[in-house]
RNA sequence: CGCGGGGUGGAGCAGUCCGGUAGCUCGUCGGGCUCAUAACCCGAAGGUCGUAGGUUCAAAUCCUGCCCCCGCAACCA
């Protein structure tokens, strides 16, 4: 079987991290799905970067070790990638033990081969921030972060000769086009470093202690280069005594990083794998940022994002499609909350949800005689089988933006054909076999869908295939390319798959939150989020406090009329007490406005006004609705006053 | 002359390498449908493609100058 092993940069947990890091993973995570539904033997690694001074006077400041530290955000960090459901297969730690002992030995190794050498490191350093800056950092030659005089400091240091490598690496790129991708940052990498020249690389440190110590010169820790960089290959046991999975799956088919790093992963870490004469990474894909408020985003500018809340208020799923959507991978793309909810609401609920929706129940007339396969199958037939091979292609080439584009193409396609072939009409006309064709053909185009989708939001994907009930070896990728599995068009009904959002409440909503603290709001989240647990776990069961956010009332029918312009509605005003409140009401078939008055019937007091054909409801009226779809309004037993509460 | 990216209808972007009717999503307007989550389907309006010049039968696309925006510059995806 083929291997496929894609890596996440390691991140450094200084902090917690933003929807920048989600978005490099989540985009990982994606590509190691695709390529196991494709049938690679993947691996997917992610992980942290631990050591350095900026973690050690971390923790210093907040009294622990830099391990205490470390551990208490790699586990917030586990939990943002299983918020995320992100399904990584290693997870790896610069503190990991078969980490520390590799880098040992590969620091050793380089030494050994005149790769490494001592000499000095010279640098500006500031007392009072413990920091070495060089001189291009400085601002008007004073300490960037603290403005205080910074003073000329030599320290004794390790370097990689990293100047001997500079023609076997431009020859590499010249080489190999796609070593680096987009080809804007490979333009960048020749003309801006390599062509200029290498300096020698500084890979130790005396200034801190928080690293791999230099086993044969203590004193001296391993500066992060070889540190960071090298978990690509000790994450599988290279130089352990178990380096099967090295042998097996380097070199890395994908090195999936942000445009700012992609010097290091380019340059500096295909001459350490010369040096130590290892093959390198078969491609690096340096992908653009998330640009907020047309800059970027940091936690000094105060715009960061908070994917955990993202989740929480629009799902996984929503989250992860509009990353992967709205931005061309590799370009720079803006991220606001506008564009997500539009995302969301123009293409998962208007498009995909909605699809599900529209044919989720539908019945027809009783029938005997096989499916009429509709004039269009043989068409969308076409049209899937190109869809997919399209996206197979624009997905080998990590174009996520594009894939999605396409895959929607073919989900646009089956609402226009829904609209065209109206399978509602041909149940009235009691026409069962053309109704049976259509409903199979529009099933099997969602079964596809879903399954095309299923790398990007796993979650939906199997939400939509559990509507349709399909077993296992219907939800493969490669059933995806047959158009003759689904027999039975029926779809069970459920809630929406992507709830549509009233865009500008939500964005009032959110610009109401915005000016709080993010720390006390985090942790009430989390709390909640606990408390919910046991709810959440059983699907369709709720808590009592979800019911309770319901005000149920009983109301009396004082006056109704019909809705002009429409045969299905009622307008009625229901008096509640002292208030009275005009309600839509979509009952016309079974109810005339005769009858209607004088009614008590029970209503949903607090559900967010609407406007039907043009009238107010300010609330909504309860009804049962029969097998045969007869709708039959809940009214009270006993008489009781208008206004009553009903629990 | 440090380097890179960008300036295309109201918004966000594609197209530029290999010149030849300016495309997509959202928004707006009109119509249709009524199965569906004000969702779905059809149609329309709206752009001298930053600017000045050049090459060409023909330029968003090639060449030159200029203006403006953003980023990087040795551990922020």
């Amino acid at each position: 079987m083929d291997t496929f092993y894609i890596t996440t940069p390691i991140y450094y947990p200084s902090d917690k991290l933003h929807i920048g890091h989600s978005y490099t993973t989540v985009a990982a995570d994606v590509m190691a799905r695709y390529k196991k539904a494709r049938g690679f033997d993947v691996k997917f690694l992610t992980g942290t970067d631990e050591h350095g001074q900026k973690i050690e006077r971390k923790a210093q400041e907040k009294g622990v070790s830099p391990k205490e530290y470390v551990d208490e955000i790699v586990v917030w960090i586990k939990d943002l990638w299983k918020t995320m459901d992100v399904d990584y297969d290693i997870f790896i730690r610069t503190t990991d033990k078969i980490h520390e002992d590799a880098v040992k030995k590969i620091f050793k190794k380089l030494y050994d081969k005149g790769e490494i050498y001592k000499g000095e490191y010279e640098g500006w350093y500031c007392t009072p921030c413990e920091t070495f800056f060089t001189q291009r950092q400085l601002v008007d030659g004073k300490c960037p972060d603290c403005g205080r005089d910074v003073e000329r400091i030599k320290e004794e240091a390790y370097f990689f000769k990293l100047s001997g490598y500079q023609d076997r690496i431009l020859e590499h790129f010249e080489k190999n086009p796609d070593f680096l991708s987009p080809p804007s940052r490979r333009n960048e990498m020749i003309s801006n470093f390599l062509k200029p020249g290498l300096e020698d690389l500084c890979v130790s440190r005396t200034s801190f202690t928080w690293g791999i110590p230099v086993d044969f010169d203590p004193g001296h820790v391993v500066y992060v280069w070889i540190d960071a960089l090298s978990n690509y290959i000790t994450a599988l046991g290279f130089l352990s005594e178990d380096d099967s999975e090295y042998k097996k799956y380097w070199p890395a088919d994908v090195h999936l990083v942000g445009k700012e790093i992609a010097r290091f992963h380019t340059i500096i870490w295909p001459a350490m794998l010369m040096g130590l004469e290892e093959p390198l990474p078969k491609q690096v894909f340096a992908h653009g940022w998330l640009i907020i408020d047309g800059g970027k985003m940091s936690k000094s500018k105060g715009n960061v994002v908070d994917p955990k809340f993202l989740v929480d208020r629009y799902g996984v799923d929503a989250l992860r499609y509009f990353l992967l959507r709205e931005v061309a991978f590799g370009g720079d793309g803006n991220f606001s909350n506008e564009a997500l909810l539009n995302r969301i609401n123009a293409d998962l609920a208007n498009d995909l949800g909605n699809l599900v929706s529209r044919i989720s129940g539908l019945k027809g007339p009783e029938q005997t005689e096989a499916p009429t396969a509709p004039a269009q199958e043989a068409e969308l037939a076409e049209l899937s089988l190109k869809v997919i091979s399209r996206t197979e292609e624009l997905m080998d080439k990590l174009l996520f933006s594009d894939a999605l584009t396409e895959i929607w193409v073919f989900i646009k396609r089956l609402n226009k054909f829904a609209h065209e072939s109206e399978p509602w009409k041909l149940a009235k006309a009691n026409k069962g076999a053309e109704f049976a064709g259509v409903m199979r053909v529009l099933a099997e185009g969602l079964r596809i869908s879903a399954v095309l989708v299923s790398p990007f939001m796993p979650g939906s994907s199997k939400a939509i295939l559990d509507r349709l009930a399909l077993p296992e070896e219907s939800r493969t990728w490669e059933s995806a390319k047959r158009f003759d599995i689904v027999k039975s068009g029926e779809v069970a009904k459920g809630s929406p798959i992507f709830p549509r959002i009233d865009v500008k409440a939500e964005l009032a909503f959110l610009e109401g939150q915005a000016p709080k603290k993010e720390e006390p709001k985090q942790e009430e989240k989390k709390e909640e989020k606990k408390e919910e647990a046991p709810s959440e776990q059983v699907p369709g069961i709720i808590a009592f406090d979800d019911f309770a956010k319901l005000d149920l009332k009983v109301g009396l029918v004082t006056e109704c009329e019909k809705v002009k312009g429409s045969d299905k509605l009622l307008k009625s005003q229901v008096k509640l007490g002292d208030e009275t409140r005009q309600i839509v009401s979509g009952i016309a078939k079974w109810y005339t406005p005769e009858e209607m008055v004088g009614k008590l019937v029970v209503l949903v007091a607090n559900l967010k006004p609407v406007k039907l054909k043009g009238q107010l409801s300010e609330g909504m009226l309860l009804a049962a609705e029969g097998k045969d779809g007869t709708i039959s309004l809940v009214t009270v037993d006993k008489p009781v006053e208008d206004g009553s509460e009903v629990s």
